[in-house]
DNA sequence: TCATGCAATTAAGTATGACTTTTACGTCAC
DNA sequence: GTGACGTAAAAGTCATACTTAATTGCATGA
């Protein structure tokens, strides 16, 4: 039993979620909501409440007469934050972490070009004081505090841009950042270029350098993914 | 009464989720739940089975010994299908229609681009036959016919990109565009300049020419920005 | 005066049983 | 084989009783 979880629903969906991102029920499998009900030792209306959830994030469609079937991957609402948790932390990883990385190298450095032109001064000094917090940070075991700076810096640029949409994936960002460093924690340091890029993105935002922030962004996330393929077999 | 929605939660839901992301209810206001079961008249079952896909969307937080408060804007699922669709429908058209338009700009060229690499044959055929479509409709009276086209086209560049999350936008996007035309519908014939561009994108494409893909796309999106100023005051 | 803690109250959360509605599926007539 | 029809299975809804957590406020004490 999984201890987390505030109200019942929460620990039903928090199990039956990442099942189900993670394929353990294939699409075109049919739940039952009484099977359900036992298996997880709640009533009905509990378990009603977590598969609203499901059906709102496009995992599982309820039908009379037939149950809870688990739809189709590609109808997912792979938006989702609490789905993409779920599938960043099951056998998905590697997938989820591809998809994200791509989206990562469209958003990110127009999100700076945008940043460029609207970021107020506090924003641009967060930005800079982040920037040497890498550079100060890049060597010596210090990787933990390196990433905070980095996870920040990046949720800057995409608040700074002004757009709703991409300040909400500050988020998502910091997640793949997080379990970048999870994995090769301790092996090496960050890569010099792209701390010294990061430096740069900030020096370009404060002058107001929409080109420039935006191809050096693009740099960066270049760099993004010429490491998933040592860390996403 | 609306008269749609297979269930009465669905019903409480296209009742309270526009009402929310319209502002009508502003964020921290309270809403209580014999309260709202008195207004819809159905029971607490259904009331709550609506606040729980709210509170999923990020919409609602409900507390005990509060009741069910609106959070503040900035913690919105703004990627959540259904809530970008009220929000097009309802008073944040404007704002919604330009974040979805920046997310256009930065996200398309790039799923050209990777569409450049990985399309099918028979996506190129589709892509093709999309884009002379809507050279054939894009003058006289026939925007519902080319509206199809356009649609078609983007998708399927998204489709063809090979990533899932680019691929999910494609409802997003025929969403925009349909109301695009929903607006100055019957006022003028397309822009030729940008018919011609989609023409040569599907060639880029079939010619797997990735950078050319990629920049002729960004031309499509800045046009589409343009754009907005004329339709979103 | 202010802090601390305890009890009362309130609203959400959960459980349960009875009932309704939809619909897949099998049967039977044609 | 096709179509109409009845049956049953499972989700959907409702009403009610009960549980749990947290806020409020009062009382107690430093």
């Amino acid at each position: 039993m999984e201890i987390q979880g505030q109200g019942l629903h929460a620990r039903v969906l928090a199990s039956l979620g990442p099942a189900i991102t993670a394929g353990e029920y294939p699409p075109g499998t049919v739940l039952r909501t009484d099977e359900l009900e036992r298996r997880f030792e709640v009533s009905r209306t509990v378990i009603r409440e977590a598969v609203r959830v499901l059906e709102s994030m496009y995992l599982v469609a309820s039908r009379r007469r037939v149950g809870v079937t688990v739809r189709p991957t590609d109808e997912w609402n792979v938006f989702d934050p609490q789905v993409i948790r779920w599938r960043l932390a099951g056998a998905d990883r590697p997938r989820q972490l591809r998809s994200l990385t791509v989206l990562r190298s469209a958003v990110e450095p127009v999100a700076a070009g945008l940043a460029a032109g609207l970021a107020t001064p506090d924003q641009c000094t967060e930005l800079t004081r982040h920037a040497l917090g890498m550079v100060a940070t890049s060597r010596g075991q210090q990787l933990d505090t390196y990433l905070v700076h980095d996870m920040a810096f990046h949720r800057t640029v995409l608040n700074a841009s002004g757009n709703e949409m991409f300040a909400r994936l500050g988020d998502v960002v910091a997640e793949v950042l997080t379990g970048r460093t999870e994995h090769h924690v301790m092996f090496s340091d960050p890569d010099p270029a792209a701390v010294t890029l990061h430096v740069r993105v900030a020096e370009a935002i404060r002058e107001r350098d929409a080109a420039r922030a935006e191809s050096l962004t693009r740099e960066i996330t270049v760099g993004a993914m010429a490491e998933l393929d040592v860390l996403a077999p």
